[in-house]
Parts: structure tokens; sequence; C-alpha cells
DNA sequence: ATAAAATAGTTTAATGTTAAAGTGTTTGAA
DNA sequence: TTCAAACACTTTAACATTAAACTATTTTAT
């Protein structure tokens, strides 16, 4: 039994429309258990000092999340008016700037850690944490096509 | 070597993380192939139209993709400017509304299918429709999860 | 040395989304 | 029968994001 061109178009359709979902439902379960109205990406930003190192520049966190520069901007205005992190001219480049956490951030991205351990505990309960590894590494294949397509465009 | 929860919560923070990026990129690549504008939100409701029926009110549609119904009323109005669906109030009970497709709705559907065809081709040449399949319902069973999980909150 | 191009970041306007408040309609319990 | 609750949808305010225009700096080519 072929299956039409249409037909493999819907379920490829299908499989994004799972993504999306699970983005959208993930995004706001996870916000809803962290601390003073933190965002995912303003936790993001706090983590990737925890696991990347203490310094960046904005252009280097947006590459990073795949944001633009301007959500970029945004989210690192948000993050230093909670005092999470200092955002000061860089000495070596007028145009570059200097990002760099607070111990606060560090106190909020622990903290963010902790609330959220309760959520993880139970899904690593539902999906094992190696079926979950399995499922990243797939969708990381998937995740670099696109990225790469997105750049061979006319 | 067993994993610390701080190990185990980055993988699966690493597993949300491809999933929304997956999200960000396929609708950016999706929303360039569509005609008119037309956005992944509008082209999934016309798209409703052609496998599910040729009626539907808000609050179906709303439920179908998961999204409230301010974000459905905002959708249908676009597409109800660009003369693609019909908002009419439903004769047998005066808060629902009855939506329906209209034949420009239906060319806009087709084209925008026949549009993002060169995109899916290459993408089933780079992943087989056999693994995007399995993928996908192990993607379901974990938006089922997280679907539950979020009516089963304080 | 200078001017053009590239780079780093910000701003603005638009969009899609949510949560919460608001409007009008229907249902159902007293 | 009536009135409170539930329901269907819309509106509003807020936010994260993008694309594109903009500012300012640095690099590069002539």
């Amino acid at each position: 039994m072929a299956k039409t061109n249409e037909e493999m178009g819907m379920e490829i359709f299908g499989f994004f429309t799972e993504v999306s979902i699970i983005t959208q439902l993930s995004i706001s379960l996870f916000e809803r258990q962290l601390p003073e109205g933190l965002t995912v990406s303003q936790f993001g930003v706090l983590n990737w000092f925890h696991r990347v190192g203490d310094e960046a520049t904005p252009g280097r966190l947006a590459a990073a999340f795949q944001v633009t520069p301007g959500a970029m901007t945004n989210t690192l205005k948000r993050l230093e008016a909670k005092g999470l992190i200092k955002v000061e001219p860089d000495a070596s480049s007028g145009r570059r700037k200097r990002v760099t956490i607070t111990p606060e951030g560090r106190d909020m991205r622990q903290r963010a850690i902790e609330s959220a351990a309760p959520l993880l505990a139970e899904f690593v309960q539902a999906f094992s944490p190696g079926a979950i590894a399995g499922q990243t590494r797939e969708l990381a294949k998937i995740r670099e096509y696109l990225d790469e397509y997105r750049y061979r465009e006319s």
C-alpha cells in the first residue's frame, strides 16, 4: 500500500504538530514551577553560565539559543532588571558587551533547579532517561538538518 | 556510573530544548514556503477542514489545536479577513458560531500543500517516513503525559 | 589615510500566544 | 418561574519572538 505524497506530507505535518504542542505544554508547565516569574529563556541564560562559563556576550548567547539578537537583548534586559546578571561595556571593544552572572543569579538558578525537581522526578519515572536520551539524539539530527536548510535558502 | 538528579534534569532539559528549537525552525521554514503570508496556525485550520469536516465551531478548533479560545478568535479573524473561511452566527444557538471554509480557502489549502511539497520531499529523503512515524508515536506519549499533568495541577 | 564593508548590539512594528476580564446565551436547580 | 451557574466566544494587556531599520564601532581594501 504505497503512500501518496500528500499522505506522507500529512504524516510529517503530524510530527511537527506533536513537537510544537510539546513545546507549548512544556514551557507552560515548567514556567509554572519557576520562582518569581522567571521564564524559560531567562532560566536558560542563567543555566548557560552554570554549564559553559562565567562570561558571555549577547551575541554568543543569542547564537547559543538560536534566537535573534533582538530577542536576547530583551531577555538580558529583564534579567538585569531582576539583578540576576550584569551587562557592562567590554573594555577591549566598544561594540561588544560583557555579560556576567551575579551571585543572586546563581542563587536563582539553584532555586529554579530545585523548584523544577519534582516535575522532573515525575517525568523520569514515566519516561526512562535512556529513552529520552535516544529521542534527543534523533531530534538533534532533525534540528541540525533544519538548521542547515535554513542557510541553504534562496 | 550513576547519574545525579541534576545530570538527569539537564538531559531532560536538553530534550525539551531540542524540541523547542525544532518548533522554531520548522515554523519559520514552513511559513517561508506558504503563499501570501499564511501562517502555520492559519494553514492548520484550513487543513483541519480538509481532514475532518466541513463545519466547526471556534471552540472545537481551539480544542483541536490546543490553543486558548482567544488565540483561535485571532486566527479565525485573520482567515476571515482573507476570505478563506466564513464565520456566522449559529442558527441553533446564540452563543455558538459556525465556521466554514470557502472555495478560496480550499484553493489556498491546495496551493499551500503544493508550495510546501518540495520542502517535504527533501525532508522525507533525509528522514524516512517510517522513522518519523515512530518518533511521532513516542512524542505523542510525551504530549499526552504533559497534557494530563497540566490538569493534575493545584 | 580614508572610505566601504562587516560586525555588535538596540529599537521598532508586527505577530501569535496566554491569562484574565468581559459580554451575551443557555441550562438547570430552587 | 426565576436567577445563578455554566458555557461560548471576544477583548484586553502583557510578553516572547521575528524581521528590518538603525546606531555605533571595528576591520579591510584601496
